[in-house]
Parts: C-alpha cells; structure tokens; sequence
DNA sequence: GTCAAGGCAAACCCTCGGTATGTGATTCGC
DNA sequence: GCGAATCACATACCGAGGGTTTGCCTTGAC
C-alpha cells in the first residue's frame, strides 16, 4: 500500500469516526427501537409481537436478538429513552424561572402537555410499571418525573418555612395528583379546558396552603 | 313414585336449593378463583399461566375453560371480586359519620389501609389497567374507587360553596393524590408513621383549602 | 490475499393460551 | 327404577410467539 493512501486512509477515517460498519449497525438498532417505540405505544407490551417489530424494522429476529438480549431489555431501551427526552422538555421548561411557584406552575402545565402525547402516556407511564415491575419502574421514576415533582415541592415547602419532615408525603401526594390530573386532561374531550381547570385547582391547592400558619 | 317420596324430594331440594353437581361446580370454581388471586397476586397476570391455576387449584385447563371462557375473563372475575370486596369495606367505614370533612378522613385512614393488602394492590391497582386495558379499568374504577372519592370531594366543595365547575378536576387530583399516597405508605418501611405523615398533608390541604375566600 | 470478527438471516425449540373431543358421574323423563 | 340426556371435567392436541443455535457473508486488519 503506497504511503499516501494510508495516510488518506487515516483522515478520512479521523473524520468519520466511524466505520461503515459501524453505521449500518446503528442505523439497524435505531429502526428497531423507532419500530418498537410505535408498536408498543399502540398495542402494549405483551399486545406487541417481535415479528411485528422486527418486520416494521426490516429485519429479522437473529438482528434484534443481536441487538437486545431479550423482549424485555427492548422495550427498557424504548422505555428510557422515551422518557429521558420528555424528562428534558419538562426539565428545561421548568428552568425558565427561578422562583419555585413560577416553575411549579410552568412544570405543571409543561407536564399536563407531554402526558398527551401517546408515547409517553403508554409505554412510561401505563406499560412501564407491569412490564419493568413495580419496584424497577419506581426507581427510574425517582430519577425523572418523580424527582422533578419532589424537588419541585421541597423548594416550595422550604418556601413557606416547613420543617421538612412532611416533604416526602407531600411529593407522594403531588406527584399522585399531577398524574392522575394528566390522565383526567388525555382523556377529556376538551383538553385545553380541562388543563386549565387543574391547573386552577393546583393553584387554588397551593394558594391554600401558602394561607396556613404552618405545614408541619 | 309413592307420593311422600316425592314430598320428601320437594322439601329438600326446596331446603337445599341446589343440586350436588351444582355444589361441586361452585367449589370448583371458588377453587379457581382463589387459587387465581393468589397467583395473580404474587406473579402478575402476564406471569401467571393457566397450567399453575389449574394446578393450585387441583383440576386442569378443561374445569376452567368451562368456567371461563379465557384467561382474561378469569381475571376480570378475581379483579371485580377484590375490587368489590374492598370497596364494600370503605364505603362501609365512611358511612359511620355524616359529617364530608370526617367522612374524607376516615375514607382516607382506610384507603391507606386496604391498599397494604397485596391483593388489592396488584391486582387492582396494578395489573388492572394493563390487563383490563385502560379504557375498561378507568370504567370499572368510576364505579368504585373513583366513584367513592369524587363524590366526597363533591361533598366538601359543596361545603364550600363553591359553584361545582372544579369539581371533576378536584375529583381526578384527589383520586391520584390518595392512590400515589397509599404506595407511599405501602412501600415505607414504617408504615404506620407514613400513613399518620399522609394523612396530616391531606388535612393540611383540605386546611388550606377551608382558609380561602373562594374556589371557582 | 487471507484471516478474524461482527452483523445478521434462517431454521429450530419450548412454553403457554386456546380448542376439540372424549368420558364418567349426575339428573331428568317416564 | 331405568334409560337418555346433560353436565362437569379430563385428555390430547394446535398454533403463536419468545428465545436459541447455527452459519453465512460482508467488512476491516495485516
């Protein structure tokens, strides 16, 4: 080989960073999780078949198995990357303002908007728990909405001068309250109208409690 | 036929009101039932097969097929079982005051309570919503939990004069407030104290809520 | 050019939900 | 009382689908 092709060779492959085996791999994993995000939001995890999955991908199983060790490590890989980039949208939005009722308020009505779309509706919020188990889906919630609700709280508790010993019941209570509010504005058939009411009834729940003389 | 045989046929068939073959195809199918609960219980409905419920209960696929037309139909058997079961017991508690205020607060000490029973918890809480689907398990819930709740919510924000048009909203935020809450106490590791933390944050709300001006 | 490795296809196995058929015990008609 | 009908259930079987094994064929290294 004359030396100039190496060193060729060399630059291009610099550039690229990758091999062109590299590329047709990772192009294949990503048909197969776009494929299974799609199939398990409209049909569920045990409703959704492999050879489903690996035919709306163009593939085959000996693909998918090499990709994935199994069913249900696919649908995780689907499940956390669903859920850390609507995660981010909340997160981000919530940044936009410092003062804790603001992002409170800017939170709710960002995560009142994510829970309409489909993907996370189904496979985070509805399939995740049974197909992860209860205790698995609990722990990545902890680390994503979970933990952006109890953050959220605990500086709006510290805000009005809490003890903090009833911070953790309160996350519990909001977050409960927050999803289940989501699922009553997915379900309504006039969803603009019916975020509006929770997000009135939150505020009209935190204006409550901003009048008590204490919380703990 | 002497006619005393007849007589004494009559009496007994009217006393017992059921044939032994009748008798023997109740048991069999409370056997399954119950041995579908626990199973249920303990692995999921997805992780249960029929070969173990027809094991536990000692008879085979033919004794249940004749019961149930399939594995889902046997689940909504033990779902609305428990689900009525359980409901029965708070309604029953609520209904010991008349007062919306302790009515709620004894609603919710019991909600807190039946929801560390396992089989409400994953069979009703659960893998309700996957296995039932959503729409039939928002359905079902209506009837019961839900039900239970929005109507004290109505309760109390009548007490308040407010003028009704929050009242879904409220209804939803309570309702996912106390189910979030109840794995909250289902899940701490004292849960005594989580339950007293739980049932202080919703008075300190209702408190809250009391103090303002107006709801609408 | 050759060789190793990675990416994937194809054929196979096994569990499990569901079905079709058989059978023995009850119950009913007379 | 006795045969016929029926009911409650057992047994054998089928197909779908998750998972495994094997091997080919492209790609990249030397």
């Amino acid at each position: 080989m004359p030396h100039h092709a190496r060193v060729t060779k060399n630059v291009l492959r610099t550039a690229r960073k990758t091999t062109r085996r590299q590329d047709y791999s990772s192009s294949t994993k990503r048909a197969l999780l776009d494929s299974a995000t799609i199939l398990f939001t409209d049909h569920g995890y045990a409703g959704t078949s492999l050879d489903e999955v690996v035919a709306a991908a163009r593939v085959t199983k000996g693909a998918l198995y090499h990709h994935f060790p199994s069913k249900l490590a696919l649908f995780e890989s689907v499940f956390f990357r669903v859920q850390e980039a609507t995660t981010n949208d909340v997160e981000k939005a919530i940044n936009a303002s410092k003062d804790p009722w603001e992002r409170a308020q800017i939170g709710l009505e960002k995560f009142l908007e994510v829970c309409r779309e489909p993907q996370f509706r189904r496979i985070c919020m509805q399939e995740g728990p049974v197909a992860l188990g209860h205790e698995r889906w609990a722990e990545a919630e902890r680390a994503s909405s979970f933990g952006i609700v109890q953050r959220t709280v605990d500086d709006l508790l510290a805000d009005l001068g809490g003890g903090g010993e009833l911070n953790e019941s309160f996350g519990a209570v909001f977050y409960g309250a927050i999803r289940s509010a989501s699922e009553y504005v997915a379900d309504a058939e006039d969803p603009e109208a019916a975020s509006e009411d929770v997000q009135s009834t939150i505020a009209a729940i935190l204006a409550g409690l901003r009048l008590l003389p204490s919380i703990d």
